[in-house]
DNA sequence: TTTCGTTACGTTAGTCGTAAAGATT
DNA sequence: AATCTTTACGACTAACGTAACGAAA
């Protein structure tokens, strides 16, 4: 199909009248019927159904214009951003990010990513307490961050690395003297759960109910991190996080402890079920080639 | 970009030799030159960095070959198809099910599907020892199936329709002559888990190890679905299942009974992260309308 | 009679082919 | 000299516009 057929169907399928289609499109009387029976000659299937007072879709017709109208805004789109590209003003991409770690990894992603494609990438942090705000709302167009991630409108890409868990305790804990800690030894401990907006499989996750074994091991939630902070800090608990929070959260009445018998946290990219571009994807293939780096 | 633009593009980003993209376009000498530079005057970009001894694309012109090809691919598959809706001649769209409420749902919309799409739709049972393996090997195009589904190839659609599960038990089970179960109930009993190729995740969730006191339930492993009814039949253990079941699998020395305590399961669609084409997506469209009645 | 889709025909833009000229190894 | 890209120019296809025709409200 040639780019004035392509145009001709498309406005004719939406406007359903041959007279607005050509008018839309600023062609003489009877271009339209010329091109659209020339399709139908070509393709041997009518597209349309007319009357001198009604024009509508054939099946085949439907289906056309189905595929055919998101591959035809998809051109455009392609020579809009090489234009863009080309002139070196392709706006930047908006990237999500929940770790430090992840930064890091991102903006390393991000070099290559300028030299190929232009137009740079923002990093913005995204808080826990709202993990899918900021993706939701396209302010980010991709996202890297604590796995596992499920939800209907947003697609989880491969693993791109893995945290080790520290745990944290006041530093009179019963534990607090030890080199590491188990799961299981954490029983009788009350664990300080950052609740937030996070969705429930998520906590289910990251804070057991129960010790391998079994033993219940009490849960108290705290709305905010640095609650969760304070919390630890007054003895009232202990909490988890990825190894790198030791760098960025020390207090002087608390101590981090390497924390075995529950997963590692993975980190993936996620992004909106519609919102994967082929710059999203080329972003996103970069970041896949750096993660074993 | 007129048709034959785009694939003077194309050819040429391929070879990166003006001779052997010519030769391939069945073009005279000279042509692709032409097209090429006319493209970047109206485009006011170079796509392309040209010695007389080394074609190279230039950053504009690689983003534009990457969003471009898929795009113009996209047009000849929507024509092809039109075509083969016209004259009744598509191929069947291939659905797979792991439930019978599946295959109900599915057929319903089915009929609605190839009135509109034509073409028809397959349905496939897909074994729950290897429930990804049709979807995967192009088998089926998408797949109605038991929640939660985290692989990194799949796409995860929205919960289609949720179904109560079911405790079976021994007749002579302690519980058996019970109106229903709570998981709590099970502490001292054996939980034949069905094993199979299902993911780890997927038997966390349905197969839980602990009641919600903590108190553990012993688990035994069957690899498949018959063999986990033999294994209930012999006394060895309980298993759970959908509210549907029961009407497929009764056996006289087992009783199913209603059971309390773990939430039901949601079924939902799933597709390759690739391979939502825009009959596959038509196809969800469907379903999903279909999901209240 | 007006409105809408179709048909007929002449005009023109622009795609294509032929042929020859630069450029680089 | 051989191979590849570029330039110049004429021919012809087909996209386009103008104008008239047929059918339905």
């Amino acid at each position: 199909m040639e780019r004035h057929e392509i145009e001709a169907f498309l406005t004719l399928a939406e406007e359903l009248s041959f007279r607005r289609a050509t008018d839309r499109l600023g062609l003489a009387q009877g271009r339209v019927t010329q091109i659209i029976q020339k399709l139908e000659r070509r393709f041997g299937v009518p597209l349309f159904e007319r009357t001198s007072r009604r024009v509508a879709l054939t099946p085949a017709g439907e289906t056309l214009r189905d595929e055919l109208l998101p591959a035809y805004e998809q051109v455009r789109r392609a020579v809009a951003n090489a234009v863009a590209v080309g002139r070196g003003t392709a706006v930047p991409l908006q990237v999500g990010y929940s770790s430090p770690m992840a930064a890091d990894l991102i903006l390393r992603a991000a070099d290559r990513f300028t030299e190929r494609y232009g137009g740079g990438v923002q990093i913005h942090e995204v808080q826990l307490a709202d993990p899918f705000g900021p993706i939701r709302t396209g302010q980010v167009q991709l996202q890297v961050t604590e796995l596992p991630v499920r939800e209907d409108d947003l697609v989880v890409g491969t693993v791109l690395f893995t945290e080790e868990r520290l745990v944290m305790l006041h530093r009179d804990h019963p534990l607090a003297h030890q080199e590491s800690v188990e799961l299981e030894e954490l029983a009788d401990s009350t664990l300080v759960v950052f609740a937030g907006d996070t969705p429930r499989y998520w906590r289910e996750l990251h804070y057991p109910r129960h010790t391998p074994s079994g033993r219940p091991i009490a849960h108290v939630e705290a709305a905010y991190w640095q609650e969760a902070l304070s919390m630890v800090g007054a003895g009232k608990g202990v909490t988890f996080a990825c190894a790198r929070a030791e760098l960025y959260y020390a207090r002087p009445d608390t101590v981090w402890l390497p924390f075995h018998g529950a997963p590692p946290i993975d980190y993936g990219i996620i992004w909106p079920r519609h919102g994967a571009t082929p710059r999203v994807k080329a972003f996103i293939d970069i970041l896949e080639t750096y993660r074993a780096g």
